[in-house]
DNA sequence: AAAACCCGATTGACTCGTCAATCAGGAGCC
DNA sequence: GGCTCCTGATTGACGAGTCAATCGGGTTTT
């Protein structure tokens, strides 16, 4: 289990390494377009390595989007028991996505453009802990309508994937862009989705 | 120029016999895991007629997005002149967005799947005319922040995106789900999303 | 010495796009 | 009508290239 342990201390690093190599390549070439020896180059590793660690290609991305998706489901059930307004708990939701994004964004290209939205290949094998996500984010909206912070005509669901398309289109203009927007952005970014999301886009 | 004039009739047919073939085969299998023998078989013509009309497999789907993107952004065009509310307009936008996957699911599908969402491979391809619909959007929200419908402080470039994230992701679930949903559905959604960006989750 | 780690040449499977041959039917001539 | 010529639609076998994954052997650690 220990890895550190039960393998010298070079060996965790060499995964580690091609890993973060994968990430690299996968965010300039596309999951498609990358062969496994541009990861193996990357990495600065023989190609067999990447075998000796990961038993395919397509093992190592699950790797990458597990080991962050399990961080989102994480922090949405943080959001969900922090004390605070409804509409506060939907904004930290936002706000851990797109520090997720300024914190690396390569990683988050890859995931939403490899695994979350396609509905091919990845996304589907990965369909239960995706919407493990959005049922999280309904939940939130559901208890928000429990304590009539929020409208009950709308349906939780519905509104969580409203909100998380609307999330998900944003990161993607910065991924198109390939740009890393002024780290203000993103806290405009996530104030003006809540605003949007919560209060509409008609004046009070 | 006319082609029933230079061309035998039966030709126009196998066209578009193999550009409707070529929607099954990728909605089905993806873009990528299609080979181009799959779309002749689907077609029930011969591998070599494929390219006598297409240069090459990536023209197909080319031609199919192109088909399809310049009649949405005909819509969005026509529903900035359209007489109404611009809530009203942003509904119609929807509707036909939320009609064309009534109408044929699997191009909608491909569409999406393959092109809209792909920020790898033809997403960056046709880029500016994606774009170029998230603009006209985008222009009806600053219309109708110029005439006091909308509030002023959200940029409508950013409205824009919720709204098409927003619509796009209920059309994903539908696509991942691989369900048309009966008819009274398309107008509850299109309904609630309109709600949901006009007026907000918060009660008024 | 055993075990873990590392290497990269090789294999085997796969598919795109080409191309030379065939085929069907219209135009012109007898 | 019947015959020939001709165009371009249609066919499918094949060449050429790609790449994932394996494998046998070398090196370092314990």
């Amino acid at each position: 289990m220990e890895r550190s342990v039960q393998q010298r201390s070079g060996a965790v690093d060499k995964r580690r390494q091609i890993l973060d190599a994968a990430v690299t390549v996968f965010a300039r070439q596309g999951f498609h377009a990358t062969r496994v020896s541009d990861i193996a180059d990357e990495a600065g590793v023989a190609y067999g390595l990447v075998y000796h660690y990961f038993n395919s290609k397509d093992q190592v991305l699950n790797e990458l989007f597990l080991e962050r998706w399990s961080l989102l489901l994480a922090a949405i059930e943080g959001a969900e028991q922090t004390p605070g307004s409804h509409r506060e708990k939907l904004g930290a939701v936002a706000a851990f996505i797109f520090d997720s994004y300024r914190h690396d964004p390569e990683l988050m290209k890859v995931i939403i453009v490899e695994v979350t939205r396609a509905a091919n290949s990845f996304g589907r094998t990965h369909l239960e802990e995706i919407r493990r996500a959005y049922e999280g984010i309904a939940k939130i909206v559901a208890d928000g309508q429990a304590a009539g912070e929020f409208r009950s005509d709308v349906a939780p669901r519905f509104a969580s994937q409203a909100f998380y398309g609307a999330v998900e289109q944003l990161l993607t203009e910065w991924i198109f862009d390939d740009v890393a927007p002024a780290d203000a952005r993103f806290d405009e970014a996530r104030n003006l989705l809540v605003t949007t999301i919560c209060d509409g886009l008609e004046p009070r």
